[in-house]
DNA sequence: GACTTAATTAACCAATTGGTTAACTTTATT
DNA sequence: AATAAAGTTAACCAATTGGTTAATTAAGTC
């Protein structure tokens, strides 16, 4: 048999409401009916498809995951200046979150929830080798008195919380500063080029 | 009849109870039955103090939330200068929330998933106030030719995202940095210091 | 010490929820 | 057209869960 396309297939179709659904419920808060309504189907075809909640939430989450881990390797890794690759990696990684600005939140509420099923599927050890990379480019550029010397730990947490916090902070720094949807996602769009010099600025001095 | 005194009142043995379930499951997530066990009474308390589950995680929440919300008008209000300000709230803020690490992810993530129910019972309007004051103080500063000028929103959100991301993303962050609980602790202690620099640096070039 | 009130518990209840099943329909295979 | 396989649904089920109740105990009042 073929895959038939009435809108889409129906296992896109659930993926779909079950991605709107987890990102904005969680796990514990989403309810598999809710999914199946809003993928327009029967309760028991998410089952068909994916035998449980665990998972379906399970592939919403490695999506999610996969987007959200930035690929430093690919920008550390590259040619340029350190500033080019700070200015590369921040104007990137913010755009990429502006398409998915949900996932932040998502993925890290999920992990904070439950950590232990969370380092049990991931993180097999080599996620900590991106940021070792990282951190040696820092310390390359310090002895070389090119930038002011900080602690790279502090220098990779600060590139990293000032890119995704907006984010994560979304609703309430909206209703803070008593800003529009759009008002918010221009001000965040800004946020490319003020973190850039931000950072910049500050290792310099 | 007066309260008694077996370890604490059951009120607050509840209250307890309910605040460790709650901040690591969040409302969905949460049982009743769990808050029980672990304050070690039967369930049916839970409704006698509290009535119902909304009305307990209210109390929680709300505890948790005056926590959260920093108090920009004592800081900013006070004398002395810029730098001073900001360094006093940044140590303030990074060493309150080292004694309730768990919050900022607690009360985030509730807003992020029923913003709905926290504005309606929130946020009556005069939240916005300190934000426009600090935003004040750093226009003026500018002007004075104090220091770099940038636009006081993101400069704003560049001190919260420094200070309090690292709470939010401490189990991820944790693993790729490969350290014990107890290093970590150290490492956001260390980072009173290092955020104030950081910014500090960045204003003055 | 009798009596009233508050605190506490075990058992129960109704609603919700994840998951299953058996029947039915559509789609492909020959 | 006959048959097999995949897709889909309504109805159902068992477990969980927030909440209630009636009975019991503890504590304060007179």
């Amino acid at each position: 048999m073929v895959k038939k396309d009435k809108d889409q297939s129906t296992e896109k179709n659930i993926l779909n409401a079950a991605r709107e659904i987890f990102q904005q419920k969680g796990l514990a808060g989403a309810r598999m009916q809710d999914i199946a309504d809003r993928a327009g189907i029967n309760k028991a075809m998410l089952h068909y498809y994916f035998r449980t909640k665990e998972k379906l939430f399970e592939v919403i989450f490695q999506e999610a995951l996969e987007k959200f881990l930035p690929r430093l390797q690919i920008i550390f890794g590259e040619e340029g200046s350190l500033f080019e690759k700070i200015e590369l990696f921040v104007g990137e990684y913010i755009d990429l979150l502006l398409d998915n600005p949900q996932i932040p939140m998502f993925v890290l509420n999920q992990i904070s929830t439950d950590p232990e099923t969370f380092f049990s599927n991931n993180f097999s050890g080599n996620r900590q080798i991106p940021f070792q990379m990282m951190m040696n480019v820092f310390e390359k550029e310090m002895e070389q008195g090119n930038i002011r010397v900080v602690h790279p730990k502090h220098l990779i947490v600060n590139i990293m919380s000032l890119s995704v916090f907006p984010f994560v902070a979304r609703p309430m720094l909206q209703r803070v500063m008593g800003v529009t949807d759009v008002q918010y996602r221009k001000f965040l769009t800004e946020r490319k080029q003020e973190v850039i010099n931000f950072i910049i600025h500050s290792l310099k001095a």
